[in-house]
DNA sequence: ACGTCGTGCAAGCACAGGGTTGCAGGTCAA
DNA sequence: TTGACCTGCAACCCTGTGCTTGCACGACGT
């Protein structure tokens, strides 16, 4: 609270999380079905316990679920804070250039003297 | 190109670039109004060296743009790539959730018997 | 009961990257 | 010309973290 947020803190964390390779791998393969950690490391050319890392960070940050079926543990892919994510930054974005259109309309006045 | 890109590699890139809180602070300003290195060093806690970093970074996957004004640098937010980025986001992420609710139709018909 | 398979915990390695300091070169105004 | 200011390059530190191996525990099928 020092520091005043200019972006909420969740934007930065979940852009973080989804700047890694291996973890949209992962990402992938939950998108189109459920899958355990074992199950993918044996697709994935990373260990199993690497995985088991990606996904509890990926379901900490609402990516991805957390299923128990009898032993094993099985994670599906979560379109929610991805869409929510995908609405920030495009409210951003328009932000900008909105900015940019103004100093355009600003600089187009100026040489008129 | 040994593995599938499972995904478009310039979005894990994006993504990378804007998980760092330092980065949105230079964001933050940069959206704003234009500014140099030396100019956010003086607002920001970091050195400008560390800012020259973030801001050659910023502009080489489009999120700024550098601008020479004499014997300064001056760089500036740019809006385009953002809203690309959240429209990829929000077409994958509609996506899974597609899948989760054809998976909920089918549930909802087994325990017909 | 047994072997198999999936998970969890822990220690440890190695690299990337965010940050710093120091110095040299250029550009502007007085 | 001189001094102030901005930039660029380079070396360096150090923390974070992605990945590994190793082992113990628990659940399942035969």
């Amino acid at each position: 609270m020092t520091a005043r947020p200019a972006v909420d803190g969740s934007i930065v964390e979940l852009c973080a999380v989804l700047g890694d390779e291996t973890r949209w791998q992962i990402l992938a393969v939950l998108g189109s079905r459920a899958a355990s950690a074992s199950e993918l490391a044996r697709e994935l050319p990373v260990s199993r316990q690497a995985i088991a890392k990606h996904l509890e960070l990926l379901a900490q940050v609402g990516l991805a679920e957390r299923e128990r079926a009898g032993r094993e543990v099985r994670y599906r892919a979560l379109g929610a804070r991805l869409t929510e994510l995908a609405d920030h930054l495009e409210t951003i974005g328009r932000g900008w250039e909105a900015r940019l259109s103004r100093l355009k309309d600003v600089a187009e006045q100026l040489p008129r003297q």
